[in-house]
DNA sequence: TTGTACGCGTTATCAA
DNA sequence: TTGATAACGCGTACAA
């Protein structure tokens, strides 16, 4: 080997063919290689031949720092929501990903756990990447989170709720009408010492539960003991036990409107064992509708809400507004239904 | 404003602060302020002060594209699940993030559908960001992501099962083991005709019926009849229908070894509602132990997988062979534990 | 402990 | 349609 001209051999990466590699093998310009990959009907025919079987025997892959460095856009969207082993928020992740479609976009996910400040440590390392665009949970972030999003020169989409400034797009749904229909709904069959029952209580537990309260004010049933809440995480097991809590204090309770399915499933559970009739003693609704509702035993009223259509929604917006496109509605309310079922068919 | 040395003032990005910027303002490198913020401890403590105020004030962001790019190396790690909605990887998921601790490590996070070639066009996307390490579920990936992981030049952990030959390192467990070691159980309690319903039927799911297989062919009661699969995604309801089905078949089955506990969750309340006596006249078992299974009327046996704990280990296998180290143990098995409750407590 | 020079692999700009 | 050149913002190597 000639060490006279070796020029310091690159310093590392060594080995992986770069762009100027494919140029060469192919006979071009590195920017006419660029380009066959990212706008292939800006070349010729011809050399977007020979320029893919460079790329293949070279077994070329295209460094997406580079690229980004060089365009100061990262084909990345930072999506932050509150917990990943929460079913519901998976399933909004998952239409997030199906809206991806070929394109060729990452999606850099993060858990804030519930965290208002932990939302903004990683908002921060997001922006690091220069993100295309960015979808947040919710719409309580903290004022520098907010600030962050304001100032992002990015799309962003708050999901999962609505609210009165958005920060430029959101999709969800009221929290507060859906929380209000249910109890209507348990009002109306028959059921009078309604009970709420709710774990965790981020912000939109506590918007679900003022639709509650509302509902039971206007019938005048409203009482502050058949409220049983807690800020600890939410589970079947945790339901069962708040269940127990709140008719040790109310044993005359005759429903409950959980904060969501999993606890729901732990009132029924419970009732099942303590031989509580559901729906004729107990009339329980849940929320969210999961799966298996429909298919408990009895089966269990709940809200059905459309997470994977808003975490579609959202990243079509993104990728709209990423276009160029900045449509007429900004704030889209995708809704929600009330399936109505055993667990609340009261005899009666 | 004075043009002439306005030197086409950078085509892009324009307005981001650069890290000149704060070198700049804290009167000092830019090479000082890019170790102020990687190595501390290698800058004088006043200078340290003055640049990090002058971050502050700047609200600098350094970009992580750049600095991937000048370091050849991003901090970021490639995750590879098969699903995103399925909990049990969600928890394998929730690990890993757990593990990342203050770490500026990113995830990006593949799901692959249970596609071999979708995860192998998810691993060339992934490369092309040059990630740190890289983590994939199983270990039958095709031929071609085999290649592709074997030629990586960075730390690889396949997670969830155990094999003769890891790619690099392992996090796992037998699922052949966990399998025989359910159905065993039933058999030693008294069951005969103990059926296996599965959906998906994913490796390891084949694993779960082979070990199923071994159990009863050991006991003598081996009988094709008795099983369910199917390769549609699992449910709650699609264990319901999968049941119907095989008692419609062998109505004298007196066991169902569930492939996952939705589909025990399914087998139960279908029990419930045909008033067939769990577990007097059925027995029930299921798989990975989700919360619920204890919480259930009655409680439902199933096999404890430890899914944080993977994702745990996973991540902190990858970060110490990022640093260097390789330690002996390679494969690491975490094995499982057969919760047995009320459903295959056979009065007997 | 701090700074200078240069390169990382790609794309934007502008000209041909 | 194609190409030469100059950034993009940061870190490595080496010198001071």
């Amino acid at each position: 080997m000639s060490d006279a001209p070796l020029r310091q051999r690159s310093r590392r990466g060594a080995g992986r063919p770069t762009i100027a590699d494919v140029a060469k093998r192919a006979g071009v310009g590195a920017i006419t290689v660029s380009r066959a990959l990212r706008e292939p009907d800006r070349v010729s025919i011809e050399l977007r031949k020979q320029i893919a079987s460079a790329v293949e025997e070279l077994g070329y892959v295209p460094d997406s720092n580079a690229r980004a460095l060089a365009s100061a856009r990262a084909d990345v969207i930072g999506v932050l929501i509150p917990s990943l082993t929460n079913n519901v928020f998976a399933e909004v992740v998952s239409g997030i990903y199906d809206g991806l479609g070929d394109s060729n976009l990452q999606v850099l996910l993060g858990d804030t756990h519930y965290s208002g400040m932990e939302e903004e440590r990683l908002l921060r390392v997001f922006l690091g990447q220069r993100p295309s665009a960015l979808i947040v949970s919710g719409v309580d972030q903290t004022p520098g989170a907010r600030a962050i999003l304001e100032a992002a020169s990015c799309p962003v989409v708050q999901i999962m709720e609505l609210g009165e400034d958005p920060i430029d797009m959101m999709v969800g749904f009221s929290h507060f009408d859906s929380g209000r229909a249910v109890t209507r709904h348990m009002i109306e069959v028959g059921y009078r010492e309604v009970a709420f029952i709710g774990a965790r209580m981020d912000p939109r537990s506590q918007r679900r539960l003022a639709g509650y309260k509302a509902a039971m004010t206007e019938a005048g049933l409203s009482d502050p003991r058949l409220i049983t809440t807690s800020t600890q995480p939410s589970s079947v097991t945790f339901g069962r036990e708040m269940f127990r809590e709140a008719i040790a204090r109310v044993p005359t309770l005759d429903a409950v409107f959980c904060n969501n399915d999993d606890i729901a499933l732990g009132v029924l559970f419970e009732c099942n064992r303590a031989a509580l009739g559901v729906p004729d003693k107990i009339g329980i609704a849940g929320f969210n509708d999961l799966e298996m509702m429909k298919v408990a035993y009895p089966s269990i009223t709940s809200v059905r809400t459309y997470r994977h259509q808003i975490g579609r929604r959202a990243i079509d917006m993104a990728r709209a507004a990423m276009a160029g496109e900045r449509p007429e509605t900004r704030v889209v309310d995708v809704g929600f239904k009330l399936e109505i079922r055993e667990s609340t068919q009261r005899g009666a």
